[in-house]
DNA sequence: TTGATTACCATGAAATCCCATGTCACAAAT
DNA sequence: ATTTGTGACATGGGATTTCATGGTAATCAA
């Protein structure tokens, strides 16, 4: 079974770009890394590309692994393929985390998130979690939601959100 | 393991035609040539085939080889085999990464891609990475790709682009 | 010889490694 | 029930190494 990242947490990012990846996400990581065995630290795939504005996205190897597969089996030439191609394949690093549990960031993706020194956001979305600078997080996101959230009816339930069944 | 090529950097030409591999595709050239140890520095096969406009394409030694492989299984006086013989084969270079992680990229290649000084830029494709002049990159590619984004709608996902599963 | 190509140092910035500290949560012991 | 460990976790600091890049000397070829 694959575990899912699920839950939000705030770290400290220093001068070095360095922060710690919330051990619940390392747990999954660890779960969706092939090579990872205990006592070894696991890998992800940081996620920048241009659709992604103010936050960057994590996979685990497994999941941009089956992501990077479905591109390469979409035909050769197609628009979309290289759209994605540049998108997800030439807009993403593979990163290890140290056995500190932590990840250095490189300078130019902390630049994307407006990021020097300070907090960061972390929210867990299932197969992937979102890493965003936190001041930005709270300031458009978490808002944003609030007061959609109070414009709903009293006793609103989300799950009725839900499609299919 | 097979690593793959991804992420994108920008890194400066000299005079000399001399450019940084960067280092994460550098680990991947490592990882892809059979004849590589630790201390040494790896090859590469660099194409510049007519079909390629305004890029070059590099290739790890294994995935060249797999390609070339490919070719020649291909029937003999088969009209196709001819032309990728002519493209592939006859139209790339092998080369080998010096010991500061530098390739020469020799004259030639260098005007296909109307380089004299300034920067190129490098972008991952999984099993092989292009090299453009950042210029031309930027005008054509990147401003193609940001317009493409702007006309997709609020929240959109590329990954939705995927196809089969 | 002369222009071009290759090999060899030099340097500043960035990334990596290694070690140290404080804080919890949970378990064992008194 | 309170104390005492134990270990995982988050975070910080300093030393070391790698990277990207520029310059110069050596080598080669015509």
């Amino acid at each position: 079974m694959v575990l899912s990242f699920t839950g939000e947490y705030v770290q400290k990012v220093d001068g070095k770009g360095r922060m710690s990846i919330p051990a619940d996400f390392r747990r999954v990581l660890e779960s969706g890394d092939p090579n990872w065995t205990e006592g070894l630290t696991p890998a992800l795939y940081l996620l920048y590309g241009d659709h992604l504005r103010e936050q960057l996205q994590v996979y685990s190897v497994v999941e941009f692994d089956a992501i990077a597969a479905r591109i390469k089996a979409m035909p050769l030439g197609d628009a979309n393929r290289t759209r994605l191609s540049r998108l997800i394949l030439g807009q993403s690093i593979r990163l290890e985390v140290d056995k500190d549990g932590r990840i250095v960031m490189p300078i130019r993706q902390r630049q994307k998130l407006g990021l020097s020194e300070g907090e960061v956001y972390f929210s867990g979305v299932g197969d992937h979690f979102e890493i965003w600078k936190a001041d930005t997080f709270n300031a458009s996101v978490g808002k944003g939601l609030t007061d959609w959230l109070a414009e709903q009816p009293d006793g609103f339930d989300p799950l009725s959100l839900l499609g299919g069944g």
